[in-house]
DNA sequence: CTCCGTGCAAACGATTTGCACTATG
DNA sequence: CATAGTGCAAATCGTTTGCACGGAG
């Protein structure tokens, strides 16, 4: 059960952490294509899967429908515009916040935890107040 | 766009709020069904949508596929178990968490937030205790 | 009697999988 | 060369939708 690093692999890797966003598995595999035409979206989707599965990048299952991968697999919270759907990362905000704590009350071995914190991105909010001046 | 109070809808309400249980659409579907047996999925997921539009039930669009019903629709957070994916509330835990400020800083209006503990519940816990003895 | 709600089946979007083939270590 | 990884298409899973009919207010 050993990793390969194919071409591929490679490829998902490094067009992910070079776009720094937080992209779901068909946007990259618009990305990768470009690179190599031929590569197939199951492999995009396997090879995320194994990449955070290795703890390269992080996997977000947050809000919603799709599954987004994050170039970044150091540990932070996420902060998530409800209007463009786009994701940043956040500095942790937990200090203090003893999850450990909340989950002895209850019975539960706490392993970790995932904070998001939902609103309007800057952008957002602008096209918004531009749309308000024009109606 | 008054709401009604269909018979069915009655029953999805009082069934999620008997189960005292964090349920997909598709296990509401299954108790539901056992009361009214003609009764459709797609009449489940309608009314889960919109009794959670109406703030009578939580929706729990967290961690993987399927989105979950919450019974309670009071404010509160939740911790969900990785073995067997149950979910149970928690008291809020943000007290000092000010999610306002975090937004702030990277230029989001927060409308709110998610926060879900992650672990494994006493059930799950005793279940692998037990086959670490036996193997 | 008006429309909101229903049941059914088909459509849908995201993801996974079986298979024969390819290429890494 | 063994076997992890690939491309393709079909399958699957959760959810939504179009439509004609039914029932609540």
């Amino acid at each position: 059960m050993q990793l390969r690093m194919t071409n591929q692999r490679e490829i998902i890797l490094h067009e992910l952490i070079k776009s720094q966003r937080h992209l779901a598995a068909d946007e990259l595999y618009d990305i990768v294509k470009k690179v190599m035409p031929r590569i197939s979206l199951a492999t995009v989707y396997r090879n995320l899967e194994i990449l955070s599965g290795a703890g390269m990048i992080g996997k977000l299952e947050i809000s919603g429908r799709q599954k987004r991968f994050d170039y970044d697999a150091s540990e932070h919270d996420h902060i998530y515009c409800v209007v463009c759907h786009r994701i940043d990362n956040l500095e942790m905000v937990h200090k203090g916040l003893s999850a450990e704590e909340f989950g002895a009350v209850v019975g539960y071995s706490v392993t970790g935890y995932r904070l998001e914190i939902v609103g309007v991105c800057p952008e957002c909010q602008e096209k918004t107040e531009n749309k308000e001046k024009c109606s």
